[in-house]
DNA sequence: CTTGACACAGAACAGACGTTCGAGTATCAT
DNA sequence: ATGATACTCGAACGTCTGTTCTGTGTCAAG
């Protein structure tokens, strides 16, 4: 009867799981109950108990009772907080192929606690500095229209959500008039954009101002897999 | 006159640290003093420390006395044993050019505790099923030479060491009598190999088994980070 | 045979740690 | 005012956990 029914999440909760998600990845362990505490301006074991009841029920933390430290943080927490990982979660929201319209990321839908998609898992050193991964997604590339942009058939090409770019910036666009969807160097001209190619041996094109195109992000990253050898 | 027998690891030792990195993984906290007991079959915890003690003094452990569960384990253990890990540390031996000779693998070299290299950190999950990842390097591609093999200038190429490979298998290998190193895909035919370049639109090269060939290594993935725009 | 380093066991102890309980305060709807 | 709810405190309790101490058996050197 202590305990809250369905309330939300007050500031100390977040103030919990934050130094409980901080403490973790500094020392490799989870603090104790008094170390938390003391972080959190608790002065007294039991109101900690009683918060981290709160956030077991609630389902945000794992506890091993009786065992010393035998707190973890679930996945739920980064509906929260942003959870500090080295590994990042990057859904993979479906194939970009010349002739179909880009997949696109819908704002409110969490697709990393969404286990039906699937995912590609970079470690943020990886990542451009200071990208901090927020909104990433990716798109597997699906025949070999991307070719002159240097990428295969079943490459996973990493993005960035973004409607503009500035010159230089590799973009996914689509272009309403041709209906296609390309990998291209983004360049603003005097009365055009050009649309350059990665593979230097190929020549670009040209879409006037006055003609539709639509940037759809930037392109972070291309990850290729050599698994399976090529046939023939 | 008291120089003592080996004074090395024991067996009990890699024991004790292969459960310490076993249980580190498993439960996100490292172990207590009398979990590593049962586990270890020493029914005395104060063996336990004697163990300890001794890992502390070689370097493979630190431990926050006074705090429980507070042992972690070193950089250096992964001299000893394989450390479990979500991310894979791959070294980037050197640049990959046309006209220069691949770098290799040297034996007995730990690249991974040598600070001096640089790396490149993988997801393990990114990596092909069940790749250990033992003994994978990866060079920086230079110049344009790679275009062939849809890579670019500045891509990274994740290698694993071989001397052999299968057809369809994409390697990296050395034509001593052209002085030049490449990517292709390998295919052995009746009296010759056929290298076979990425970008379906380019013609192989035939080498005949008389001739010199040194495959170096097979490539396992290809990483092409899009930091900065492109100049022109 | 004696000595001493080494590997190990068991008991005991002190402090760390999670849990329980009694009690107090503040807010708010009744 | 009343009571229900949310939050906080402090103390006490028992277990967990790391440390310390005493003792035992082995083995190689002196």
């Amino acid at each position: 009867m202590m305990v809250r029914k369905s309330k939300g999440i007050t500031e100390k909760h977040i103030k919990v799981l934050e130094f409980l998600n901080e403490y973790q990845a500094q020392h490799g362990r989870p603090p104790s109950i008094r170390e938390i505490g003391e972080k959190v301006k608790i002065s007294s074991t039991s109101v900690v108990k009683y918060y981290l009841d709160q956030l077991e029920r609630m389902g945000y933390i794992e506890r091993n009772n009786r065992i010393s430290r035998g707190v973890r943080l679930t996945e739920k927490v980064s509906e929260i907080i942003e959870v500090t990982t080295d590994l990042l979660r990057i859904p993979i929201l479906g194939p970009i192929a010349a002739g179909s319209p880009l997949p696109e990321l819908e704002p409110g839908v969490n697709y990393l606690t969404d286990n039906q998609v699937e995912a590609v898992e970079i470690a943020r050193s990886l990542l451009p500095a200071r990208e901090k991964g927020e909104n990433l997604y990716a798109l597997e590339v699906k025949g070999d229209s991307m070719v002159d942009a240097m990428i295969n058939d079943g490459d996973i090409v990493v993005m960035k959500p973004a409607s503009e770019a500035r010159n230089g910036e590799m973009v996914a666009v689509w272009l309403p008039q041709n209906n296609e969807a390309t990998l291209k160097y983004f360049f603003k001209e005097k009365d055009r954009y050009r649309l350059q190619p990665a593979n230097p041996t190929m020549k670009p094109i040209y879409i006037k101002k006055t003609e539709p195109l639509e940037i759809k992000g930037k392109v972070v990253m291309v990850i290729r897999k050599m698994e399976k050898p090529l046939a023939a």
